[in-house]
DNA sequence: GTGGTCTAGACCACC
DNA sequence: GTGGTCTAGACCACG
């Protein structure tokens, strides 16, 4: 887990982290169950202030993407896939949450891409690609 | 132009402002070539100062989907789609960053829709729909 | 880095605070990774409102002339010269715009220098002085 | 002579005019003594409010590079070069200034120009290009 | 009447 | 401590 991050960018470092995790997460590089490093650790990697590191998982925490092991540090979230064995309340309510938001982003993002004189058919072409490849997703 | 405005949010109020004017222009309820309000009207109508709206149309002007005639006010920047003309260096300069950008946002997007237990052909078939449903882009 | 402005000039404040910096950065006496003054240090500095500072700081980051470290204040951009490692394409793209917008400048410039009596060589003779001469750039 | 404004600029459209009519004489296609259009019908060529010609040809004047003729509307100014016939002590002021001026921004232009990693040979070159090429001057 | 600029002073997010 | 955002109100250049 190489965390590239840009201190000159506008999106704030400890999103920046939040935003790579959830994209290893996502593309696999980083497994359900998997031990995500300490806090301190990624911060020394990272050159940030072990604060900032804390905020990002926290956020994921708050967002059901990882948990909190009181043993042994952070791990990536097991998704609970069992028929009939659902998750709590909370849980449901957190993914329903990331959910909504993530319509939303959707939705921008579709905006954007029709300004940008991009048709329906190359979107779909790309999303298809992007949702397959699991490299790229991490790219750039 | 009604804007739903979310001061409580963390994004700041004037990109608030452009993103729903993207969302307005990207789904045609505001048509090329049409005036947007005034900097004074919309801010009035949507209770916030001057010089925060001024910051948005500064921004969509930046990114090359509004233009600010000096006669007239704000217009929605016409397409030049005539096939043989192509606009300026500038703006083809200005596109290829506003579609980098949104490559960049989908890549995040696709990882999250992921976590939320989203397949591949539920996704396609959201952005299909959200892709062709004019009035859904502006809605929730 | 002491600014002159001239609050009675038609140039607004935020230009002239810009342009000073383009001075000082092209003639060496800010160098790359160089720190800025804070924005509050340079309002207070040439009294001005920091808002001032701020547009003409991000004006200079849309240039890609300074970029802004969240965590230590903004900072003269690093030319990247490294053969091999080119910048990211929308920096080009920033580079290739204010090159653009820099011949503009100076096919008008031309033509006021020769509606003042100025012989081409005389120009060139002025042009090359101006070029090498570090400090007369920003003098008068 | 005809003009290309840009509406959208931010360059006054006054500014403009001003502009292409000072291109137009430096590369010779206004010649001194030459009639210049009159106010409106360079307005309605143009699209804009005699105001606004009215304002350009006013700060040209201002600027010694046409006079008005009573008679016969303005005309591109006529240079005393006849050895001993100085101009009025007014007309070298007004040359003077402007040359003042032209100084100052050339030294921006180099300023910018290094800034886009331009060396000086380079420089020097477009200018040579640029002060001889007459049809240059008023493209782009 | 339009957008653009500026001020004085405040609050907030980030690190 | 930094930059970023926002307000309320003012003035100006432009067309």
């Amino acid at each position: 887990m190489i965390l590239k991050l840009d201190f000159a960018s506008e999106v704030p470092i400890y999103q920046q982290i939040r935003n790579q995790i959830v994209l290893g997460v996502a593309d696999g590089q980083l497994k359900p169950g998997e031990r995500l490093p300490t806090i301190r650790a990624l911060a020394d990697e990272a050159g940030v202030n072990t604060m900032t590191v804390n905020k990002a998982y926290a956020l994921l925490k708050s967002e059901g993407i990882i948990v909190a092991d009181r043993r042994s540090g952070a791990r990536v979230r097991e998704r609970e896939s069992v028929p009939g064995v659902s998750g709590s309340s909370t849980d449901q309510g957190k993914k329903a949450e990331l959910k909504g938001r993530t319509v939303q982003e959707l939705k921008l993002v579709i905006a954007e891409a029709k300004l940008t004189g991009m048709g329906k058919s190359d979107f779909l072409d790309l999303c298809a690609e992007l949702f397959e490849d699991k490299k790229s997703l991490q790219e750039g």
